[in-house]
DNA sequence: CCGATTGTGCCACTCAGTGGCAAAAGCCTA
DNA sequence: TAGGCTTTTGCCACTGAGTGGCACAATCGG
């Protein structure tokens, strides 16, 4: 996970890949810049399309929808996270939720981009004041969730298709992984990867007691 | 819980909300029916509105969009169940997930409408196969968590309003719900909303074991 | 350098969603 | 039950997201 692995993922083919990536890149970045300044309904998307001097056709080749762009970075990071739960090898006797976890950190460990965090950070401060991006986001994450219950089934053994443990196991990382997010988003500064790590950890050890808490009442005995 | 609760909540103030109400009802069951037999796609706003023969202003007046419409009975059942977690007293010693899981079968149970059923699973049908409203419906369901949490630190003792563990038991109770949701739609015939609840016991059972169960490799000692 | 392939720009179009204003319907009082 | 008052509706014009089609330009492969 060093600086050497993006010389692994870095050979590029042909020209006509780069320029595609250099153009998805500068939409990316653009409408970051562009809706955090002028708010994610204040600019069109004519308005980013003129700023990247790229037609609104070639927009949506690129991107499925306005707020898709927006949600690239999280986006990343969970399909970086359904590649980890194909290929990681698992090792008997641990839980489940264990595999989970440790699939999303080598997950986030891989979002080497050093422009990563800020831009996670600025989408997320958008979705949090947008609903549509919000939903987004949410949908996007629960389709993870579903692909990656199929990859479970195929790669352990779950006798129940109708099982709901492990789906349940994947809501509670998803659970873990918003809290964490929204933690990490709110911190002042520019916070870091592994501070963003950090924070997963304490969502991570939480978990357990999430079922077991007991509920006290406010003012009284 | 009986039929005498219809009539506590019937006496309808005036004819004018009578009206709205009876255009609302109008609407939902319409939309359901028209995006369910032509596709959500498939069928306009104003196809809707002539359909009900209503401006597609007023049709704005009552639904915030598309999607609105078609996840008007999920939504029902949440916000029964933020009243819940409203009003319900609080006795000490439960475990917090105990007592949401109470106020969600407490809220099924206010679903008194003999249509619900029906609608709530043709909606799901429709939203099963249609990102944009399935965005909306998760949005919805998010929105509802938030808004519950900030019920819970007002009514229980959360010393640290950052303890990630109230936000994860919510959480696990979307879960729950989803996966039953899911199921119970999926059953065959005309399920009834006790069939729902059965469901959802399903779930609930489930979840402590969802932290624990162990992951074992396919075909492999 | 030339043909085949693939990406891009432009144009016209559909449809969701909004703002404004005038007409109508419901409400309230005498 | 007629009157004025308030709320709701319908209509019209408009913005902006998203799509389909086609011609043109860039890239690739030899």
């Amino acid at each position: 996970m060093t600086a050497t692995e993006a010389d692994r993922t870095a050979p590029q083919p042909s020209l006509r890949e780069r320029k595609k990536l250099r153009t998805r890149e500068a939409l990316i970045g653009t409408a970051l810049d562009l809706f955090t300044e002028r708010g994610f309904e204040g600019a069109t998307l004519d308005d980013l399309c003129n700023a990247v001097e790229v037609s609104k056709r070639t927009f949506f080749r690129t991107f499925a929808s306005k707020e898709d762009v927006v949600m690239a970075p999280t986006q990343d990071m969970w399909t970086a996270f359904t590649e980890e739960l194909e290929t990681r090898p698992v090792t008997g006797g641990g839980t489940l939720l264990a595999f989970l976890q440790d699939s999303l950190l080598a997950a986030v460990d891989r979002m080497t981009d050093e422009a990563w965090p800020r831009r996670v950070r600025l989408s997320r401060r958008l979705a949090a004041k947008n609903p549509s991006m919000d939903a987004h986001g949410l949908q996007f994450c629960d389709h993870t969730i579903r692909t990656s219950l199929a990859t479970l089934r195929r790669r352990l053994t779950i006798e129940d298709p109708n099982d709901p443990r492990p789906r349940l196991a994947l809501d509670l990382l998803a659970a873990a992984n918003h809290w964490a997010l929204e933690r990490w988003v709110e911190l002042p500064g520019e916070p870091d990867r592994d501070t963003f790590t950090a924070q997963l950890r304490t969502a991570f050890a939480a978990i357990p007691q999430s079922v077991t808490v007991t509920a006290t009442p406010r003012a009284t005995g």
